[in-house]
DNA sequence: CTCCATAAAGCGAGTGCTTGCTTGCAAGCT
DNA sequence: AGCTTGCAAGCAAGCACTCGCTTTATGGAG
């Protein structure tokens, strides 16, 4: 049988997605260097010509998911707007891509990526709820939002809601796209119902 | 040096109390029979003859936990005090042990339990979902809640609630026990305050 | 167009380490 | 004496990772 071959750029974004359908799809504990490789049609001696260790396979892994993640914070001028897209946008990503909701919560895997891999994830935290805490801030003094209500206890329903998808996705009970969707703009609606005055 | 003698009854104990530390304090990762071991004072060959498997240590670990988090589930006759004991007991329970989180979040672990230890996390969550459910359904009817609100909903935000400590517990962002208990008592009246007319 | 040297990518056996678990025997309790 | 509990060494399996060698792509010289 002839072999196939890929230069070391298309393989390094191959296995980072590999990466991420076997966290999702076989979950963390079945995460083994041979798994990654075998999903991409490579032997695992070949693997590790493309990377120098499982630590940064997990870092590419990453990489790919930051850029969905900045893709969710928007400034379009608007706050309440920003902040729409924003709930729509996370839910559904932590919602349908289960190995997010496993890569935040798997202390496992952190622990796997190294320092560089916590501080990538307490990046991701930081800047979210920067951007929520800014935008619910700014509505908050126009007067768009309930007065009795705190910023960072707002903030912590917002969270709240969307923690939920999170840990739906990474039990497996998701459901369908649609379904999730559905789900996404009802949780929405609630959180309008209940932080407007 | 003299050797220390305990009977399987106590060791049993000792052991899934010290699984629980190990996973709060070292993580998943670092859950090993060894360290476990270590931890009571006896080898690790000593661990296997209290227990036939690391699964059923980790099952009988998940008994310790059952019972404090039916101990939140109580039945006064007042739905709302049922309700607010609930959280509180809960809130702090996932808040303070961070084994909990580990426990509920870590598919790695669930894995580990095998099917037992994944219906028996199964029963948590259906048995704690039930309460809740049934809670703000009876106060719904009184009309003691938002009616503009559906019993879901209003679910999803008392759960999403109970995530954010679950989540920075896991995370190992606590704080001391008197923190987490102020920010239990601010989170369960911003709830009210969003829950009732 | 052919030939061949070189580099890149592939393979799979092998290495050392850790893990869950076993076993042979010693040490204490009753 | 016998039963339980303890230890330390050891085992097979699985892991991330390495290495020697093979196979393919490339590209310039003849």
């Amino acid at each position: 049988m002839p072999r196939h071959y890929e230069d070391t750029e298309t393989r390094r974004r191959q296995v980072a997605e590999a990466a991420l359908r076997t966290i999702a799809e076989d979950g963390v504990a079945r995460f083994t260097s041979r798994a990654v490789a075998g999903r991409v049609g490579i032997s695992d001696g070949t693997l590790f010509r493309h990377f120098g260790s499982k630590e940064e396979i997990v870092l590419e892994a990453m990489r790919l998911l930051e850029q969905e993640i900045e893709a969710g914070m928007v400034d379009s001028g608007d706050p309440m707007e920003d902040l729409e897209q924003f709930f729509h946008h996370r839910a559904a990503f932590v919602g349908e891509e289960g190995s997010v909701g496993r890569l935040i919560f798997s202390d496992e895997l952190i622990h796997l990526a190294g320092d560089e891999g916590r501080q990538v994830v307490e990046g991701w935290r930081r800047r979210s709820v920067g951007f929520l805490i800014d935008r619910l801030q700014r509505l908050h003094a126009e007067g768009q939002l309930r007065q009795d209500l705190d910023v960072p206890a707002m903030s912590m329903l917002v969270q709240g809601a969307l923690l939920t998808f999170a840990m739906q996705a990474s039990l497996g009970r998701a459901g369908s796209r649609e379904d999730v969707r559905r789900r996404v703009v009802h949780a929405w609606r609630t959180l309008m119902k209940v932080l407007t005055p």
